[in-house]
RNA sequence: GGGCUUGUAGCUCAGUUGGUUAGAGCACUGUGCUGAUAACGCAGGGGUCACAGGUUCGAAUCCUGUCAAGCCCA
């Protein structure tokens, strides 16, 4: 009837299996088509680059992805899940430019950009095989075959309709942008690329003098370690709330006076004295005006003045900070909030302009001693050194970088902050603490999004910009019919990317002039946050589709795509068309080494895949990266790890299914649906099991993966060390009563409903277990586990205290082992009865419903309630400090004391008697009652006791003649039950058994024969030397001497 | 320099609105149990809850500061 189980689980070559099957039966196919008009659940995928290989970071997403697909179309939701490919940006032209070896864009330029791109597309999808074996492997279920590309025409095309879009809502702009910039290779280097060059470096530290206007013997003193940005300088700014002084020296024997920071005096004139002649905020230096260092540029606009700025710090310098708006980010952003001119003074090759008279030409690096020698003649230089410290170099030529201001596209999502921040709020993410903290925060100080980027392998930005310099008409493109329209032919077959849109040219309507399309690209995470649009085309196709699939019902990436993706996908929607783009997102993080380094390739301490893969197989991996620790935590990460989940978690399953098995086929039970349980042990189980329903589907509606995979790992462990320890011998019986019946239909009910709560979370096991369980036995089941319906939750099995009587039980057990191991008597020594003790009257009805099950797992003939009106027994109190603390507050110390300095015997009577007890402190009395006080029964003598809070296990531990005989017989069993095993008998093999005992052990076996055969399976045994075909073991234990031979029957 | 997160046993993690004796699993040791089990039970060792202050009758938990690690930004 069911397919037979091998004990032994090999999980990869089982996974192999299943995902032949569902190749075979095009079942993820059907996951989707089988729900086809039911309510719709949208999940995107963010898209992946193939131009490198997967990592287990991407298992790491893409296993977090796959969940709640899964989830949800058991749930009766069609889910279609579309693949992407990320396939524009710096990435891509990296890996092709190692290919050529290249190391600058001229020669990319030399070699032909349309060539150039061409090795670009090719090479995009270099490794797309290694994805998708990967993700097939693991079970991660996503169309790649309708997967959306971004650098097809389509693609670009919706990317540049919501770009025309922004356009008209004036949301693009020009401006400068402060970039990392070589002036050797002639480009800006991305925030990877300049982490990539850091080194320590030897700069010129410069202090100059600045005079102010109004009091010409009064300078600002100023800081800088790069003098060539000083010819422009255009303001210097202090800190608001920082203190500054105003210094008397002498210089060159005359008095002069300087202004800096106070806490910087003694560090930058150490021993010289100095006068502090005036002390004050930093904030009352605003708008003083000092004489410019230098005139070679006018300037157009007020400058040379003190403006204010928080992120001036004391740390180094002077606490006047020089301000050269083109060459520092922050000098810009304070040049835009002052309107301050912006002094270019340096061409893109890092020489300066013309106009610096007296160094043109020359590499600004360069000139830096020349402008000292210069500063110095003209009394401005007050001190010049060297300093070290790390600066950023040029990852392929070591030259030192320039931050360097150069023309850029912008897109104004500093105009919509606070409606970003606004739909933020509406969104659900997990940690939470994202919401408010680094996405919320980094939304909250929003800056215009830089969009452009001079390269050449992306989506180019479509701009075109009158050449006539007079002119500058510029317009935007919103899609290939409106350029077709301007140039006056079809352009449909128009590849759009560079070189070729760059040859598209017309008319200039203001000027006659030539319309030339600007040079830049966009940033690719434009690209990528444009995929809820540019997926389907729209809006030039498909625009139910894009109805039915905006906005997202969940996405999950990694942390670090809060300012990636999470934000592109969020400020484009938010833009275009005032809505959230994703509803849920998990929000992960990121996967270290097993000691928690990270791994890099520089450490050795990359874990492949395929490597945990092959040995453990996907779902164990699966379970590892979903429990190990919360989401959102870094989690570490080794083959070890993953190791243990197969031992801990997948086996014990596996093996209540084997047993499941083995017995199902050998009794054949005729029902396995459960109706109305009445054992008490399959009534509990089914209330923890319908519990177990409950709680794993509120946490999976609630995106909480840890709380819908680690309480199973507990209900298995019950299950396996419990329930079946427990039923065992329900199964074991040699009948097919009702009680045997429903042990089966239990069972078999709690095995089907976990393989489909962990359907979402190991696909391959929650299969392999459904397909033997449910399709073996019945055909119209649905064909897979993953077509199957969620379970539900049967409210009316669930027995809350049904659960907490059977916890009790447990623990009284426990205790009972406990004390037994005190006592120094093994398990098999039946005793002649366990005393308990317990908290509650509720607790004392559920111990006398359980004696049984008590006296069982315990070996005793008896079990019974500790009870001080029979028993030896003392009392100690212990004060509730909860309560007490709670209620009296300061008075609780010495409440306390005042109980325990009271005679326990007193107290526990009288508190056992539902009396309140008179506590006297000082002149006050409190009245106690006995919920705020725990009572704890002892056993005085003659008992093996064991005990945890008010909880007792009391043994007797005489032995009688009768009770040790029995323990001998249970001794013999074992000694057979070995040598069945060992003689690898069937489970269900009959025996014959010859024994030669002494005289002790012989009368044991004589008085307890019936129970020895029934447990043994003995037809027939015999006091006789063994024959020689027979399976024979010889033993002594407690004095006796035993010979066992064994015969298959 | 700023933001966010994390710090609890050798390791991986729990720890509810503050409650006095901080838990579990793994690993180790001892012992017991076992015809599903690669298991399981009981016991033991192992903790200045990162550190320092503060609030409180009482702090792993709340507040302030420091240190360390990770990520993002500058």
């Amino acid at each position: 009837m069911f397919k037979s189980v091998n004990a032994k689980l090999d999980a990869p070559s089982m996974e192999d299996n299943v995902l032949k099957m569902w190749k075979k039966q095009d079942i993820f196919k059907k996951t989707i088509e089988q729900r086809m008009g039911k309510p719709e659940y949208v999940f995107y995928e963010g898209p992946p680059t193939a131009n490198g290989r997967p990592g287990v970071h991407h298992v790491l997403a893409r296993a977090f992805k796959d969940m709640f697909p899964r989830y949800k179309t058991m749930r009766g939701y069609h889910v279609s899940r579309r693949g992407g490919w990320d396939t524009h940006g710096l990435p891509v032209e990296i890996e092709v430019e190692k290919q050529l070896g290249f190391n600058s864009k001229h020669q990319i330029e030399e070699y032909g950009v349309d060539k150039f791109n061409e090795l670009c597309k090719n090479s995009v999808f270099t490794y797309i095989q290694e994805w998708e074996k990967l993700t097939d492997r693991i079970g991660y279920w996503v169309d790649l075959d309708e997967a959306y590309v971004t650098y097809t025409n389509e693609y670009i095309e919706s990317v540049w309709w919501i770009l025309k879009n922004f356009w008209e809502k004036d949301l693009l702009f020009k401006g400068y942008k402060i970039v990392p910039y070589c002036p050797r290779c002639g480009t800006p280097l991305s925030d990877h690329e300049v982490a990539l060059g850091y080194d320590d470096a030897v700069d010129p530290s410069v202090f100059v003098r600045m005079p102010l206007v109004d009091k010409p013997d009064t300078s600002l003193l100023v800081w800088t370690t790069t003098p060539w940005t000083l010819p422009a300088n255009v303001a210097v700014a202090a800190h608001p709330e920082v203190e500054y002084v105003t210094i008397e020296r002498d210089h060159n024997g005359t008095k002069e006076k300087l202004i800096l920071a106070k806490n910087l005096v003694e560090k930058i004139f150490k021993d010289e004295e100095v006068k502090v002649v005036d002390t004050y905020k930093g904030k009352k230096l605003k708008g003083v005006k000092y004489k410019p260092l230098f005139t070679f540029m006018t300037v157009d606009k007020p400058a040379y003045y003190v403006l204010l700025a928080d992120y001036v710090t004391t740390e180094d310098g002077s606490g006047l900070v020089h301000q050269a708006p083109a060459f520092g980010a922050e000098d810009m952003e304070m040049a835009k909030q002052y309107d301050l001119p912006i002094l270019l003074t340096v061409q893109p090759d890092g020489t300066f302009i013309p106009e610096i008279t007296p160094w043109r030409g020359i590499f600004v690096k360069d000139a830096d001693p020349l402008i000292i020698k210069d500063l110095d003649a003209r009394g401005l230089l007050f001190r010049a050194g060297t300093i070290t410290h790390t600066y950023p170099f040029c990852w392929r030529c070591k030259t030192p970088l320039l931050y360097y201001a150069r023309e850029s596209w912008y897109i104004r999502t500093s105009a919509k902050k606070d409606r970003l921040v606004e739909l933020n709020n509406t969104i659900n993410w997990v940690p939470e603490h994202i919401k408010a903290g680094r996405f919320g925060n980094w939304l909250e100080n929003n800056i215009d999004w830089s969009l452009s980027r001079e390269r050449y392998w992306g989506t180019p930005l479509p701009v075109w910009e009158c050449e006539n310099s007079d002119c500058k008409h510029r317009e935007c493109m919103g899609s290939v019919a409106e350029l077709s329209e301007k140039v006056g032919r079809d352009l449909t077959e128009l590849d759009l990317h560079r070189p070729h849109v760059d040859n598209v040219h017309w008319k200039c309507v203001d000027c006659g002039g030539k319309m030339t399309r600007v040079k830049d690209l966009i940033d690719v995470w434009f690209d990528s946050g444009s995929m809820p649009y540019a997926q389907w085309h729209y809006p030039f196709e498909n625009q139910d589709k894009f109805k039915q699939q905006f906005p997202a019902d969940y996405i999950c990436e990694a942390v670090d795509q809060t300012r990636g993706w999470f934000y592109s996908l969020h400020a484009i929607s938010t833009l275009l068309n005032d809505d959230v783009s994703f509803k849920n997102v998990i929000c992960l993080g990121h996967i270290q080494d097993g000691e928690g380094r990270k791994m890099s390739k520089s450490l050795g301490n990359i874990v492949q895949p395929w490597d945990v893969l092959n040995v453990h197989g996907a779902d164990a991996l699966r379970w590892y990266l979903y429990t190990a620790t919360p989401p959102g935590q870094e989690r570490r990460f080794s083959s070890d790890l993953v190791g243990d989940v197969i031992r801990s978690f997948t086996l014990t399953l596996w093996n209540v299914y084997s047993f499941f098995i083995t017995y199902a086929n050998l009794d054949k039970p005729q029902a396995l649906t459960v109706t109305a349980p009445t054992n008490d042990l399959d009534r509990w189980l089914l209330s923890e099991l319908n519990v177990l329903v409950r709680d794993v589907t509120n946490a999976y509606e609630n995106y909480d993966v840890t709380n819908a995979t680690r309480p199973v790992e507990k209900f298995v462990e019950t299950l396996s060390t419990w329930y079946v320890r427990r039923s065992r011998r329900r199964f074991w019986k040699n009948d097919s009563s009702a009680d045997k019946q429903a042990a089966y239909s239990t069972l078999y009910t709690a095995l089907v409903t976990v393989a489909k709560l962990i359907a979402p979370a190991m696909p391959f096991l929650a299969e392999e277990l459904y397909q033997n369980l449910v399709r073996s036995v019945d055909e119209t089941a649905p064909e897979s586990v993953h077509l199957a319906e969620w379970p539900q939750v049967m409210e009316e099995f669930i027995d809350e205290s049904l659960n907490r009587d059977m916890n009790l039980v447990m623990k009284l057990v426990s205790l009972g082992h406990s004390a037994r191991q005190k006592a120094n008597r093994k398990v098999r020594q039946p005793l002649a009865s366990a005393s308990f003790s317990v908290g509650t009257t509720t607790e004392r009805k559920a111990l006398m419903n359980n004696v049984d099950t008590i006296a069982d797992e315990l070996n005793v003939k008896q079990v019974r309630l500790l009870d001080s009106a029979t028993e030896a027994v003392s009392h100690t109190v212990k004060p509730f400090s909860k309560q007490l603390g709670q209620k009296y507050g300061n008075k609780f110390p010495a409440i306390q004391k005042a109980i325990l300095s009271m005679n326990a015997e007193v107290v526990a009577s009288t508190l056992m008697a539902g009396q309140p007890l008179e506590v006297t402190v000082g002149d006050e009395t409190f009245q106690i009652i006995s919920e705020e006080v725990e009572v704890k029964t002892q056993a005085k003598s003659g008992f093996a006791v064991a005990e945890d809070g008010a909880y007792v296990a009391a043994l007797v531990t005489d032995l009688t003649p009768e009770l040790i005989a029995e323990g001998m017989a249970r001794e013999f069993v074992r000694r057979v039950q070995d040598l069945r095993k060992a003689t690898d008998l069937d489970v269900a093999d009959r025996v014959e058994l010859f024994v030669e005992a002494t005289a002790g052990l012989r009368s044991a076996i004589e008085a307890h024969e019936v129970y020895i055969k029934a447990e043994t399976l003995t037809t027939k045994l015999s006091f006789a030397n063994p024959p020689a075909n027979a399976s024979v073991v010889e033993d002594e234990f407690e004095g006796e001497k035993v010979k066992v031979g064994l015969l298959k029957a």
